[in-house]
RNA sequence: GCCCCCGUAGCCCAACAGGCAGAGGCAGCCCCCUUAAAAGGGGUCGAGUGCCGGUUCGAAUCCGGUCGGGGGCACCA
């Protein structure tokens, strides 16, 4: 065997030189941001335009994998062309260590969830080192150390001051057989994950933040994130938080004081209730249910509550539920109408009760065809009556069977309706949101610890502050207690506490924070990750946020990313951030994936990130990623080539061997200029992320400089020794190791990402002449050159003395001629 | 059912703001080099933009419809 660089000197060889390079830029401290938390630490050059590229932390879950070396060679090249380009750049790297996985690799492997979380971290960090990724690793943090996430628990009690955390009883996911709480994503069809029964709902007191009291600001504060957020993901977030605008009908009910109030988007149709529905889980509905009717309505609640996802998503069921016996008084029409319990009215969407119209909703419509009801249409549609056709009809038409609306069109009566409702002291108008409000609250091990003492005497009591952190237990717990309460249940001792404030005997909160309540302010703490004074340092977060760019993937667009811009509203409301939203600019990255599908151990197609690494070497998987397509694309590794990649960077790795020392002339003008063009395309074009197109210009680039090099200009011309030197300044974004090496081989001072971005001359840009298309009816007869700066006079009478466009006008009449200087005429001849 | 994104050579992808459909790569083919091999060099072939219609002097691009793919929300009143 051969060892390469010293038998086989030109051979390109694409994993010889990391270690050498990774030296050189940790030496020079190339990646640290001029600052962090103040001019005073560092900062000879504070006039530089700070920014801030933050891409989503990684979950510990073993090593790197494809999609993590895409979503960081994305953010990477972001953060290296804004460095070349003059910017202070802070480009941090943390880890998302508390969560679930942890816990269940312990289970598996008779380990604490800290040792496996931690290994993985260190396997990571040096992954990404190797990968050239250009962190500033002094930001360094992670989520599942008690520095950190003391400031989640202090964070939690100043969102309990304000109001914002309180506790409800809420379902959730119990498995009967393992005897425990499932996540969301452990229920597969309405069955636990593991051991494959069915999953039931559980009522348990658990804490929520109030994200619902946001959810108009989180829409309202979308139109600063419209343009520099995909739209897609804006689209998202507005069908999650699900507005919508209509009004609430209070509804007298016999026998109780207060009416029971119902919301409607059709209130115009509210002659039209002919019943009343409430969601037969909701307390309301074993309220109103009459004493002959209790068996019957306890029968079927408890069958409902024991379906779960698995019927609630079948399509298209029938529609089911029971009379409670009881009566409301619809408050228009006077009519005593039946109340019913069902399943089809969701106990927590608006009140847990519907008016419902028949004719108008087809939900409604079903119900009253399954229970013999009464169907009145109060709409005039135009089309057929619904109470014989079985189709609601929900269009736009007039008023009927309306007293004194009749004859009104649906909008006016809306507003007519609600108006009537709301004089009379039996309604208003009302937004609803589809938003809930966000579940903490986790029955977990591996988690920040809910900072609150339950007292029997003073109820629940919060930490006090310099108590904080309430830190794990680290021994003395069973992951996996008998009876399944939350593992935490099971560290007896360090459960029992004193009360802080009457003394007496108390337990701690066993559960932990769900892990988005660590990612929903992790990036503020980047600047200054060891900071004791608060959950970041102000004059960090003044100085690097908003985020100028955030990089993650769009399955993150409704929990994450909602999380985090709740959490920055709130941290502004206490007057901790100066901004009310925390990303300024999203950049989705696709998927990575191979023969059309996710990789999955079980379809064997997983592509392994080290593999390819050791084939390929980093920069040509970089290259690879970031060619296959637009960033926010999924590649398909069946249909790219590592091999491609690799190829061209020894292609560039030879030629700078191949230069010469540059000789004394001016250089290739012509060259010159070609290199000068494409240096301001391929800025444009990093400024506009299409880094996918960027490469193919450096590409492009390559051949100019390889064919000026073999055959015009020669390998000392000066033309070429520029264009190179271009070439892997930009190169550097995507390959720095390849671009560090060939750089070194032209005899230049390390490294060359000291050197700055490429400056086109605007002179050299400029064209003098250019090819203009003349079109006869549309299609291209003749190609002139012409001066860029040409007149449309002068350029239209060219055009039409063209040779060929005579001989194809053929005498026609010209009706028109558009022109277009300098690129296009068109000339419109008269029918032949 | 409502909403969002996307359909361009065999494949992955370009085409600034409507203006000559092709930059780059993969695969194929040809030549040269080397030949023990090719992650050596050079060249070449290739689509009228899913489909129908409209606007326009001119449409991949804008509009309407339709088909196909991907995604989000959903008994949400």
């Amino acid at each position: 065997m051969t060892e390469p660089g010293i038998d086989a000197p030109d051979k390109y060889d694409p994993n010889l030189a990391i270690d050498k390079w990774l030296r050189v830029w940790e030496d020079k401290h190339l990646f640290e941001a001029d600052g962090l938390v103040d001019a005073g630490t560092a900062g000879q050059d504070d006039a530089r335009p700070r920014s801030c590229v933050v891409s989503m932390y990684p979950y510990p879950s073993g090593d790197l994998h494809m999609g993590h070396a895409e979503v960081y060679s994305i953010s990477d090249v972001i953060a290296r062309y804004l460095r070349l380009r003059g910017d202070n750049v802070l480009n941090p790297i943390g880890w998302d260590s508390f969560g679930l996985p942890a816990e269940n690799a312990a289970l598996k492997r008779d380990l604490d969830p800290s040792t496996w979380t931690y290994a993985n971290i260190e396997v990571q960090a040096e992954s990404f080192r190797r990968l050239g990724v250009s962190f500033d690793w002094r930001t360094r943090l992670h989520t599942s150390d008690a520095d950190y996430y003391r400031w989640n628990q202090w964070l939690f009690l100043r969102l309990l001051e304000k109001g914002i955390a309180y506790r409800k009883s809420a379902p959730v996911n119990w498995c009967p057989v393992d005897k425990t709480v499932l996540a969301n994503e452990q229920v597969v069809q309405g069955k636990c994950e593991r051991c494959g029964s069915t999953v039931q709902q559980r009522d348990l007191t658990q804490w929520f933040f109030r994200t619902t009291q946001y959810a108009q600001r989180l829409l309202d504060d979308m139109a600063q994130l419209e343009g520099n957020w995909p739209s897609e993901i804006l689209a998202m977030q507005r069908n999650w938080i699900g507005r919508s605008t209509g009004a609430y009908v209070d509804f007298a009910v016999e026998g109780r004081a207060e009416p029971v109030r119902v919301f409607t988007t059709r209130p115009d149709t509210i002659f039209g209730a002919t019943f009343f529905v409430v969601a037969a889980d909701a307390p309301l509905a074993a309220e109103l249910c009459a004493p002959e009717n209790r068996a019957e309505f306890e029968a079927y609640r408890d069958k409902v509550r024991t379906e779960t996802e698995i019927d609630r998503l079948a399509a298209d069921r029938p529609k089911t539920g029971v009379p409670l016996g009881r009566h409301a008084l619809n408050p228009v029409t006077g009519q005593q109408i039946p109340i019913y319990a069902a399943d089809y009215v969701l106990a927590t969407y608006g009140t847990g009760a519907v008016m419902a119209v028949p004719a108008h909703d087809q939900r409604d419509l079903d119900f009253a065809k399954a229970m013999g009801l009464p169907v009145v249409a109060v709409l005039d549609t135009g089309e057929d009556d619904p109470a014989t056709t079985g189709v609601a009809t929900a269009g736009d038409g007039t008023l009927v069977n309306s007293g004194r609306f009749d004859g009104l069109a649906k909008a006016d009566a809306i507003e007519a309706v609600t108006a009537d409702l709301q004089e009379r002291g039996a309604g208003e108008r009302a937004v609803i949101y589809r938003l809930r409000d966000w579940l903490v609250s986790r029955q977990r091990y591996w988690g920040t610890p809910i900072p609150i003492i339950h007292c029997p005497s003073c109820g629940e009591v919060p930490v006090p502050d310099d108590q904080l952190p309430v830190r794990l237990p680290e021994t003395g717990y069973e992951l996996r207690s008998a009876d399944g309460a939350s593992p935490l249940e099971s560290a007896t001792e360090w459960a029992a506490v004193d009360c802080p404030s009457c003394g007496g005997a108390a337990r701690r909160d066993t559960d932990t924070m769900d892990t988005f309540v660590d990612s929903s302010w992790y990036f503020l703490r980047y600047p200054d990750p060891t900071y004791t004074g608060g959950p970041f340092n102000p004059e960090g977060v003044a100085r690097w946020f908003p985020v100028a760019e955030y990089i993650g993937g769009k399955e993150h667009a409704t929990g994450h990313l909602m999380y985090a811009r709740f959490m920055t509203k709130v941290l502004h409301d206490l007057g901790m951030v100066g901004f009310t939203e925390p990303f300024a600019k999203l950049t989705n990255q696709g998927q990575v994936i191979m023969n059309g599908r996710s990789m999955s151990k079980s379809l064997g197609n997983l592509v392994n990130l080290q593999e390819q690494l050791g084939l390929y070497g980093p920069d040509a998987v970089r290259v690879t990623m970031l060619f296959a397509g637009p960033p926010d694309e999924d590649i398909d590794w069946a249909d790219v080539s590592p091999t491609g990649a690799v190829k061209w960077l020894a292609r560039i790795w030879r030629l700078a061997g191949d230069l010469t020392t540059p000789d004394a002339t001016d250089g290739d003008g012509e060259l010159r200029q070609q290199t000068h063009r494409l240096v301001d395309e391929i800025t444009t074009l990093f400024e506009t992320r299409r880094l996918n197109v960027a490469v193919a210009r450096l590409m492009e680039l390559t051949s100019l400089l390889r064919k000026a090099c073999d055959s015009g200009a020669g390998p000392a011309d000066p033309a070429v020794h520029e264009g190179m030197s271009a070439l892997l300044r930009m190169l550097s974004c995507f390959a720095p190791f390849t671009a560090d090496e060939a750089w070194s081989r032209l005899g230049l001072p390390s490294s060359v990402i000291e050197h700055g971005w490429p400056e086109a001359d605007p002179a050299l840009v400029f064209q003098q002449t250019v090819v203009c298309a003349v079109q006869v009816a549309g299609k291209v007869r003749d190609r002139l050159t012409v001066a860029t700066d040409i007149t449309e006079t002068d350029l239209r009478d060219l055009a039409l003395n063209s040779e060929k466009i005579v001989k194809d006008l053929a005498g026609r009449a010209v009706l028109k001629v558009i022109v277009r200087a300098p690129n296009l005429v068109n000339i419109v001849p008269a029918k032949a």
